[in-house]
DNA sequence: TGTCAAGAGATTATCGATAATCCTTTTGCG
DNA sequence: CGCAAAAGGATTATCGATAATCTCTTGACA
């Protein structure tokens, strides 16, 4: 799967270990390999995966920040239940979040923002076209880190990358089965307020735009609830 | 200094080794013993401490989230400089987040939540008058921690707790040299404002809380730039 | 004299093994 | 039969050593 970028291989060879590990880790949970509940033993996990523990260690705590596992000293990490509850959660952060970064980058606006921005637009446009939903998730994502980094806040930037929204965005697309295309032209709104250099409007257009998304998951949760209710698992399975 | 709390060591042992170098590092950087930019070489930090690498190693990676040192892969862990930016930085996103903890939690405040409230606002009080700015930041830490765990939203909890504002706390209060009976005092406006039941006002009170601290430490910035414009060094340097 | 490549030294990333701790089950005693 | 202590098995936390990578220095060459 791999939807991280912005990594820089100096040399030929393989990269950092912990950060492949990462991503295959990430991508066995979201497509229900691990069950939430399920324990992610180190020595197992480095045994499938031939490598030491140490590796397998690090890209676990990269998983907890992100919230996907739970750790217990000396217990262990266990699959987080990715509920409908944490995923709301997790998008109400991320609107927050979203507005706070649109307040402060309106000062910060300059004509290569914008150039980005409208170029990462259409990037998402035509992975949308050719329903490439991962490639999508990930200009997804760097349309938003644009603005965040644009508000130059140092602790913002390192939350924000913290919680790789890209995968949430990834999983929650697949889950839903969100129309792509749409869900690309909605960002021309944010464009359009970006535009008028009003704090409190671009504040607002982009809370609306997550939060949009929280309404979508919230249906279709519920259409889920309906048609299964003998079935009591609500989690990210079917990916 | 061991700021932080929490800890339930089960045994008599010594407890998780990696949080032990964590509190250890964490003062050493506030106090000023490793400067902005220094390299903290794990090998030579495992030799101070008579430890092996791996704890020091994971020590490290917390610092890295709480935004004291800056990491980069086959490179090294830095000390990052403290500035005012960072400093105004951090707290903004505090601010922000306080708000939005205080709009979450309005409908959870429980009898439970005020008794808690008010338990914790006696005892930073307490260690106000005694002037105990460590056992002083800890109560303010937790006084705030219960706002935003009765929010109720996972992953804001989750982020709140990474950023261990505690420290900062500590940092700051130190650093301004702020008056603690005062700053105690000015959580019963807080207390007020919960028990208004009002999510706008809640939200407010909460952020301006937090801003005056802002203007607070920028004031003594300047101050400080202007009694001595020889020296350019504006870091958290003299706890 | 400047530039680039190879090498030395230092540091991180990973490894394989051990110690510390937890959890379950079994055993001993009332 | 019930319960507490302890043994056994499994897992995490830490260790000490090695491999991979970086960085700075040195020296050859244009």
């Amino acid at each position: 799967m791999a939807i991280d970028d912005s990594r820089r291989r100096r040399s030929a060879t393989r990269y950092v270990l912990r950060e492949d590990i990462k991503e295959h880790l990430i991508d066995a949970i979201l497509r229900g390999r691990y069950k939430p509940g399920d324990r992610m033993a180190e020595a197992k996990l480095a045994r499938e995966f031939s490598v030491s523990q140490s590796p397998i260690r690090e890209a676990l705590r990269d998983l907890e920040m992100m919230g996907f596992v739970e750790s217990v000293p000396f217990s262990g990490s266990f699959v987080r239940d990715l509920s409908l509850k944490d995923m709301l959660d997790t998008y109400a952060v991320r609107a927050w979040m979203e507005a706070m970064a649109g307040r402060l980058a309106t000062p910060n606006l300059t004509e290569e923002v914008f150039a980005r921005l409208e170029m990462l637009l259409e990037r998402m446009t035509r992975h949308a076209q050719n329903n490439d939903s991962h490639e999508f998730a990930k200009a997804d994502f760097a349309f938003h880190q644009t603005i965040v980094a644009a508000a130059g806040n140092g602790t913002l930037i390192r939350l924000y990358d913290m919680l790789q929204f890209a995968y949430w965005t990834y999983a929650s697309t697949i889950l839903t089965g969100y129309n792509l295309v749409y869900q690309a032209r909605r960002h021309y709104k944010i464009l359009d307020a970006l535009n008028t250099g009003d704090p409190d409007l671009i504040a607002k257009t982009l809370q609306d735009h997550i939060e949009e998304l929280i309404d979508r998951i919230m249906a279709h949760y519920s259409e889920r609830q309906e048609e299964s209710e003998s079935n009591p698992s609500t989690e990210v399975e079917d990916l």
